[in-house]
DNA sequence: CGATCGCTTCGGCAGCGAGCGAAGCGTTCG
DNA sequence: CGAACGCTTCGCTCGCTGCCGAAGCGATCG
């Protein structure tokens, strides 16, 4: 399904997490827009991407987060030469949301503090972990992150931490697009909360 | 590539980690030997599968851990139906070496404790965070665990967990197999240091 | 040293499916 | 209301590639 040179074409396209109309995805694959409607189709029914209709345009994107582990996990192996992830899907590479938890050089250097911090500094951020633990969703769901290649972390406590980081902002969104920006205080408070080097913010500041 | 469903079948019945020899393989995936070797040249020059000639047999292995990774990844999405992990591949559901760290469910259960019990535990078991931070190798690699769709920990800091707990015996390798014994000291050790439930070695007593 | 066996190469066949042209349908404009 | 536009359906072609039969090569074994 994810084989065929176009199909692959058009979900990396979709890659950054926006949603596109038909044409541009035909027209960016390469494709007349019959091709594309065939090729839209097949993906739909096999629940990879999402339709939405907006008067006479198609609007899709990718349907669920498997299927953007899935892509990034093949991109690793770079089997097929060339069919690489799009300039565009790396071009927030600091700091970002995936679906909702915090990716990008940020979330990995959080992610690989995790471990010696511990759950005290959790509470300090007023994060709970047994509240969490009773959810149903997996706690710690892993997400390998594309431009970094490296986890970082996700679930219901990856999604808290994204929440506090936003609540407190430390992080804040960017309109129409899934961008997030480092404020003064909260580059202060990832280093001295949470132990990252202050260099890593260096070239990003906001 | 992987989407042939041949190769499909050759790669999903060596996801057990283990080898298996060119004949075996075109009989489990119902093809005729011929057929199968130009397969399994693709597959070995794409860097999917490794070969290890011995007198005249060819034993075909999983070449890295990037191709796991991306089998169980396109796994979780169901898209070609009926097209699962083999039964093989979740004999050994509880307790496996995946490449050189600790997989299945203690593997996943032990992850999800990680942020709690934090560095101090990791430095009781002799586990030195600084240490590994030099490394080259990503400190913690993740894993996403095809029996149990969650993830677990690798990298460097997995490696050194697996290897803690098989000098302290509380792990033990089977032979020919990628199966890990608990010992009853591990249990113990287990639930005491990093506060698993014992319930989960409930129908796993060695 | 011949027989067997595992793997490989070659040639040809056959089926799948991606692609496009032409035509059709519904929506949105001027 | 008619034209423009986006998307869709239909029918067809054509190239790619998986598959096997036949034959060949090298290693092993009696």
């Amino acid at each position: 399904m994810l084989a065929d040179p176009t199909r692959a074409a058009i979900v990396l396209a979709l890659m950054d997490g926006r949603s596109r109309v038909a044409k541009k995805l035909a027209l960016d694959a390469g494709v007349t827009p019959q091709t594309a409607t065939a090729h839209l189709r097949k993906l739909v029914a096999a629940n990879i991407l999402a339709c939405e209709a907006h008067g006479r345009f198609k609007h899709f994107r990718i349907a669920r987060a498997e299927v953007a582990h899935a892509v990034e996990a093949l991109s690793e192996l770079d089997v097929v030469s060339g069919r690489t992830l799009p300039l565009a899907a790396r071009e927030v590479r600091f700091a970002r949301c995936c679906y909702d938890h915090l990716a990008g050089r940020l979330g990995v250097a959080i992610t690989e503090r995790l471990p010696v911090f511990g759950g005290s500094v959790l509470a300090e951020l007023g994060i709970h972990f047994d509240a969490l633990e009773a959810l149903r969703r997996p706690l710690s769901r892993c997400c390998i992150d594309w431009t970094e290649r490296r986890p970082h972390i996700a679930g219901s406590l990856g999604a808290a931490l994204l929440r506090t980081y936003k609540d407190k902002r430390w992080l804040v969104p960017v309109e129409e697009s899934r961008k997030l920006v480092v404020t003064p205080r909260g580059r202060t408070m990832f280093v001295e909360r949470l132990g990252l080097d202050d260099a890593l913010f260096a070239d990003h500041h906001s």
